[in-house]
DNA sequence: GTACGCCGGATTGCATCCAATCGCAAGCAT
DNA sequence: ATGCTTGCGATTGGATGCAATCCGGCGTAC
């Protein structure tokens, strides 16, 4: 679907169909578990398998897609435990993207993260308006970083993800949500303190919780998970 | 070079490509900055250009290649800046995968290490062994880990900087060597004490003094460091 | 009735061929 | 003499076509 495209012509069309299909494996068009057809995928971005495949290895790299040899390419599903090991990642990186952001963010970044902040709070139960906003907050805290990898990593981690995070935000109680509005103010004060090392505690903190949280969620990672193929 | 193979058949022309790349690289046969024909690799592994591409890409994402669309592809040549951003998040990950690894790791193993440990020690002034048994000695505290990432994560962070490690370890003093060497026996201590966080703090501050010794050789990364190409 | 073997369709993997883009150098104008 | 333009060579990007591989169902033998 989305826009057929003027066909091909820049040397970019490889990259043009991984974001698509990025994008559709983020938002649920491809459920994890999904296969991955390249002659479809050549058809509906009106290109030829050969930058389709290139868009797979791509995705492959970034830990969205499972490809095996002479059989074909799946969206990712993940396990508990693997989903596990990339909070855990995350809990170490992030501080260290912050770390690598804070001094950069000026009183305007800052009011802008407070304002993103009481957006959040505002939502209430609406899972998709926070998953996005909270996405946009915790960027938005990077965006001074001038890193050459580990923001890019620090993404394609959120990206791995996705698929599963609204399925266990919308589990999470009003305290839950709660506790992370106000790890999200405590940053931002820290953060207009000039304490870096705190923000990054907290940060770290904030993250670990939710990995806490999702350990007590298993039933999010059974058969339960994919939803039928487009 | 290397074995011409049997042209090609399965399905893993690509990844044979980017292996033996991978491997030049590593190894300095195509040094920083050099670079990367597909024409050339398509010839001298006995493929079409399309494996090759393929090769490319992969090498782009683990952070060995720049490809610069409609232009080519070249060995990354890392500012101080960069290897440094690469260490510290080395900083971070690996005594994570330290965690992972240790309650793995049996009376032999450990035995292992200390075998490595004491040959390491016993290099004096050549390099090249050193830089192989350090390798060594490290993905050997590792091998307990069943990770289906971060492993491979650290991997592609050593793999990155490999090419410039060569050049700031010959430049270690004999007393900064001997730090590294108490350094290993202290981490194998605490793993046989089971005191895992304290095997990590060690290996933290491994991986930092190795950063803080880095940041003091910076005329690494001057144009020096491009060789010739072959 | 069950297990093994075989064959057909479908899909992936690679090679070859053509088009588009970029770098560089020679030529011209100022 | 210097700067800009223009054309050519080299290299990459993409499309098409063919060979190899794998999964499904069907038939047969035990």
């Amino acid at each position: 679907m989305s826009d057929a495209s003027p066909r091909t012509r820049d040397g970019d069309a490889g990259i043009r169909i991984a974001d698509g299909v990025r994008a559709g494996i983020i938002s649920g068009t491809h459920p994890p578990g999904a296969r991955i057809r390249q002659e479809d995928l050549a058809a509906q971005y009106g290109a030829s398998r050969v930058p389709v495949r290139e868009a797979i290895r791509q995705l492959e790299y970034e830990g969205l897609v499972t490809v095996v040899p002479n059989a074909g390419a799946w969206v990712v599903r993940l396990t508990l435990a693997e989903c596990e090991e990339i909070y855990r990642m995350r809990e170490r990186l992030e501080p260290l993207l912050l770390q690598y952001s804070a001094p950069h963010l000026g009183t305007t970044d800052i009011d802008e993260l407070h304002t993103l902040a009481e957006q959040i709070t505002a939502t209430g139960d609406d899972t998709d308006a926070f998953l996005a906003l909270d996405t946009a907050f915790h960027f938005a805290s990077y965006a001074g970083a001038r890193t050459a990898q580990l923001g890019d990593l620090v993404g394609r981690l959120w990206n791995s993800t996705a698929p599963y995070r609204r399925a266990y935000v919308s589990s999470w109680s009003a305290d839950a949500r709660r506790i992370a509005h106000e790890e999200h103010h405590l940053m931002i004060a820290s953060l207009r303190d000039g304490d870096t090392a705190e923000a990054e505690r907290i940060l770290a903190g904030h993250i670990r919780r939710t990995r806490r949280h999702l350990a007590r969620t298993p039933e999010i990672f059974d058969g339960a998970g994919d939803h039928r193929v487009t």
